[in-house]
DNA sequence: ATATATTTTTAGACTAGGCTAAAAATAATT
DNA sequence: AATTATTTTTAGCCTAGTCTAAAAATATAT
């Protein structure tokens, strides 16, 4: 049975391998769990003692097929919860992650797919991201961020990469909501704002905000 | 922010009070904690520390004001969690307890009451327990045990006193569920077993089963 | 190739929450 | 009232998970 601790570390080491396919270092796992590297070797030793991931001293870090397994569990109750908030709570989209972060840690089996069938088996979450089913498969959804988007490009915000409760309240704010249809109608050279079309209406997003909106073309 | 284990410790003592209303001691408490006198000297300092009970070296402790409302609401999470499971999930009452033990523990009042409300403000979960309402307030349903009862007496059955899945099984064997009519028809002076007319079928129960079924007259 | 910088690990400390064994306080019996 | 039994607390040890500071390994730059 892992600790909440334990489980935490899984799920950022499997974020992490997204961006650091070869093998995540201490520091890295470290900077994103906000703690220190030394804690994190400490960790390692014991996710590595109980098989969950491979690890070479000096050499980095990557899930087992266990470790991995049991990454996307945690992920899938996470996303499942999130839908639950807002679809039967209602709960709105930019309140559900801390929630989510309690209720991932939940141990039953049945409870979760029990949960899963409650929702009708959906298949993303309040922020556009995949729901593993229950062997664990999900589809990598083809996306782009905004900011790497050439002008002219047209497609649907699908996803959000940071979904802190501060910049979803601005998306909002501004009328940003997920699955609206968008343009990039002009990229600013001298800061990289963007101006789009997004659901009829024309706005300026920064640099900053375009990184962390997913167009799906 | 009170831990699992304080909150553990915090629902044993309101349970313990019940029976025990002029006070719980040390080993009271560690015999329903199934663990050892020395760790509850230990974590009853904690809670008095905190506020939460009352305590005077030797002379065992009760609940304070702000303690008996925390151990309220956990409960409320707890029984509320309960008819979640059994109503929208479709668990059967004897698998729920387990469960509700650790939902009881996340931690967001909105979540709490968001979830009061999708299940209509129920009053009773699956095993005849009051749920207490947002302010704490839940009523004392008068109630009896079976084998406190005399010849002759008639009501219906509301509740048990043990819920382990173990009993709740035998009694699903048996037929026996909440909001049936009951009536004692004979009580055995050798065993102080009863015969009973439940649901218009006569049965015959034991003096241990008679001492978990709460009956309404 | 050597020196310097960076990263990673180790060593030792601290807190929470358990434990056992012994001491102290209280309760029960003679 | 004194002795014995029981209950409660204390003292000291253990593990998990964190930290700081120092040592060791690796990477980078002369
Ligand atoms: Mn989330
Ligand atoms: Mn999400
Ligand atoms: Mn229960
Ligand atoms: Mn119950």
């Amino acid at each position: 049975m892992l600790t909440f601790s334990e489980e935490n570390h899984l799920k950022a080491i499997f974020h992490l391998e997204r961006t650091l396919p070869n093998g995540v270092s201490t520091n890295a796992l470290a900077k994103e769990m906000e703690t220190k590297a030394s804690s994190i070797t400490d960790m390692i030793k014991k996710l590595s003692e109980k098989k969950l991931i491979n690890y070479k001293k000096y050499k980095g870090f990557k899930l087992s097929q266990f470790g991995m397994e049991t990454a996307i569990a945690i992920i899938r109750k996470h996303r499942l919860w999130e839908v639950f908030l807002v679809e039967k709570l209602n709960f709105s989209w930019d309140e559900v992650h801390e929630v989510a972060e309690q209720l991932e840690h939940i141990k039953s089996e049945k409870l979760t797919n029990k949960l899963d069938a409650f929702l009708s088996y959906p298949k993303i979450d309040p922020h556009g991201d995949p729901i593993p089913d229950e062997d664990g498969n999900f589809p990598k959804i083809a996306k782009i961020l905004f900011s790497e988007c050439q002008v002219g490009d047209e497609g649907t915000f699908i996803g959000v990469k940071d979904s802190s409760p501060i910049f979803l309240q601005f998306l909002d704010k501004n009328n940003i909501c997920l699955n609206a249809k968008v343009k990039i109608l002009q990229k600013e050279a001298f800061d990289l704002s963007l101006k789009i079309e997004i659901n009829n209406n024309t706005i300026m997003v920064s640099h900053k905000t375009a990184s962390n909106l997913y167009l799906q073309s």
